[in-house]
DNA sequence: CCTTGACTTCAAGTCGACTTGAGCCTGTAG
DNA sequence: CTACAGGCTCAAGTCGACTTGAAGTCAAGG
């Protein structure tokens, strides 16, 4: 068969049918072209389904997705957006990264330490100390706060 | 003052108040004591938002955390459980990471080609080329296939 | 005194990301 | 021929995570 079926599409992707056909109604996935009516996809779409699922994970909306892909048409100059949104995206994936980093030591830790729950690791973490969730280090405290002010009106 | 008031955490957070009643209603946030039927909060409460907040960026439902945080409850064989979600946890992490450097590779080699956006870009990187969105280099595509298949009924 | 601002509760609304359901068409296998 | 597995559209429903609105309490200040 000439280009897979949006059945086929799906079940390698792991998503399902309704979740590409709204992909494609939202303009994060192109209008494949049609035989009998039917959606035929070539094997490309696996890429970019792929990249849509990470850059999901990573927080990117659909939406946001969407002027990655096909930032070219209107009027924007160009690459200039593109490079606008990709720039900003690049930086919150590095500090997403870092989180991350940080949390992976927290579970570690955790995994390693006597607490019973997060609780006692958090403080147990951020005291720095490898044992269990004794009385308290002392105070160097508030590491990890890293946040995008933002959230305006 | 005796303890922080709902707003000044809220602020200190980078939440609204609403947010963080919200978070008490589903247990991720314990209740604290009232003065006078007021919320007051003492400032390790700050290190439990900034952690909710990461772990949400990571991924993790309100669910996941609150289940987290007390696991300790219920008739559970006490940190058990908890070690069971946590390593679960510290997986999807790993590999959180591993992707989020795949996409910060993307985007960088992104910005640094010509490409007017990720359509080139994706084919670009996954070529592995630094050029132009050029005719395209052959065939060696598909390589960050690395999903959890899932998904089941 | 009365307004203002910050707080309270509770119900309902919103938004993103899908899923589900109804009603229809179509190609293949028994 | 009929059944059944897909596929199609479009509208409505769902779920998580909050926000908003209505209606009320309370303390400080002009």
């Amino acid at each position: 068969m000439d280009g897979l079926s949006i059945g086929q599409v799906a079940r390698q992707a792991g998503l399902r049918p309704s979740a590409i056909r709204y992909y494609e109604s939202i303009a994060v996935l192109p209008s494949p072209r049609r035989v009998d009516g039917q959606r035929r996809y070539d094997r490309t779409v696996l890429d970019r389904l792929a990249f849509i699922q990470i850059a999901q994970r990573l927080g990117f909306t659909l939406t946001e997705i969407q002027l990655l892909f096909h930032n070219r048409e209107e009027d924007a100059p160009l690459s200039e957006r593109w490079r606008g949104l990709a720039s900003r995206k690049l930086a919150e994936v590095e500090t997403l990264i870092d989180q991350a980093l940080g949390v992976r030591r927290m579970l570690t830790r955790g995994l390693r330490c006597g607490c019973a729950d997060l609780l006692g690791c958090i403080d147990c973490v951020i005291a720095n100390c490898d044992s269990p969730p004794g009385p308290t280090a002392p105070g160097h405290r508030a590491k990890m706060r890293g946040k995008t002010p933002a959230s305006g009106t």
